[in-house]
DNA sequence: GTACATACCGAACGTTTGTTATGTACTTCG
DNA sequence: CGAAGTACATAACAAACGTTCGGTATGTAC
């Protein structure tokens, strides 16, 4: 009645992790259940059998997609308030290869979650779950007297977001232009001049900008 | 030998038009042949006619795509500098209708484009595009004494834009979060802090946060 | 050992895709 | 009025798609 000779969610995740494979080479254009059989080897009847169809299974991808991001062990905030807004956006940007990866299949997932009322519903609630994040660290940092600006903490969330996921997109279409040390000075020249004091002689020793 | 008793471009246009509707509604996911001639009330027919294949239709709808953000006569450049950046940046965000699709379109775009070589060239130059013209209204701006930051001009357009399409498609996924009027309201905040006096005294009669 | 459920392959199914070829209506030229 | 060439519909095509299904191997339960 129980015969459970193989890990049942441990093959779930290979399946998951080829999927992933194929998407971050080829897109959501190129998703087919072949292509993800012949990334892991296997046939389609494997890919079928572990998924209902191929909704489920993009479904299951951007749901890694938003573990990865959040799991990702890059960085530890140091401290509550702006330190960790700073930890938030920088986690998000593609600063190594597999935050690469990930925002590229991140941005190819914006086409086909326009166009599905699951996946878009989805992906808005998604975005809420980020901006909250983003909203928590904003009002700690006000809590702690670090913020200049008297903005609305949702206003600032947003964009912040904003100019977090612009900058994805650029740097994914020009990575040489966008490495990651610029990345990061633009991210701390962003995150300055929005909540810290980028006002002359408000935050002395405090230099916005780092030397090119 | 020359009969043209039908006007070629138009009748080009016509399917570019057709195809601006399939893919504002369904996305690069669900632009096919056949989608584009229903939409315009003919045959497949027609349009390999006109275009040699679906690589050839795919790449002219973007450069319609370009055209359109670029000639839409929605907001003129009220003055050089910081006034001409602003006008930019209204300009490319979902304030209308149509500016929504113009996105969506854009958006969707960026799944084949991160795939295909040819196609990801030309968006990449796409950006290179518009940064340059951010960039001209900022170095226009710092002629004029407007600008209060002393961070590198390319930076200062690249964060820009950044700010803009983030903003862009997060409106795209929650369009009654992001009415125009808070759309607005986020870009003129951000524009402020970035390149205005957010600095309290720095420029009286200036204020930089329009009531709710 | 027998029964049964899971794991998985391999192939087939019908549909949809991009592309190509054929045929017809019409307009212009000589 | 033919001749010729464009405009377009219609249909056929192979390829690739998502899905379904029978078959086989392998394990547990009784």
């Amino acid at each position: 009645m129980s015969p459970a000779r193989t890990d049942h969610d441990a093959r779930r995740h290979d399946v998951s992790e080829a999927v992933w494979r194929v998407l971050a080479e080829h897109g959501f254009a190129g998703l087919t259940l072949r292509a993800v059989a012949g990334a892991m080897g296997a046939s389609t009847g494997l890919v079928t059998h572990y998924f209902g169809g191929k909704r489920e299974l993009v479904a299951h991808a951007l749901d890694i997609l938003e573990t990865r991001t959040q799991r990702r062990p890059r960085l530890k905030a140091p401290a509550p308030g702006l330190a960790a807004l700073r930890t938030h956006v920088l986690n998000i940007l593609p600063l190594t290869p597999e935050g690469m990866a990930t925002n590229r299949v991140w941005v190819c997932s914006w086409d086909i979650a326009l166009s599905d009322p699951v996946l878009f519903a989805a992906q808005t609630s998604r975005y809420e779950r980020i901006r909250a994040d983003l909203r928590a660290a904003i009002d700690d940092a006000r809590r702690l007297g670090e913020l200049v600006t008297g903005a609305d903490a949702d206003d600032l969330a947003a964009t912040t977001l904003s100019f977090t996921h612009g900058l994805v997109v650029q740097a994914l279409f020009a990575p040489e232009t966008f490495p990651p040390a610029r990345l990061t000075r633009l991210a701390d020249d962003f995150l300055a001049a929005t909540f810290g004091g980028s006002c002359p002689g408000s935050a002395p020793g405090h230099e916005p900008r780092s030397g090119q």
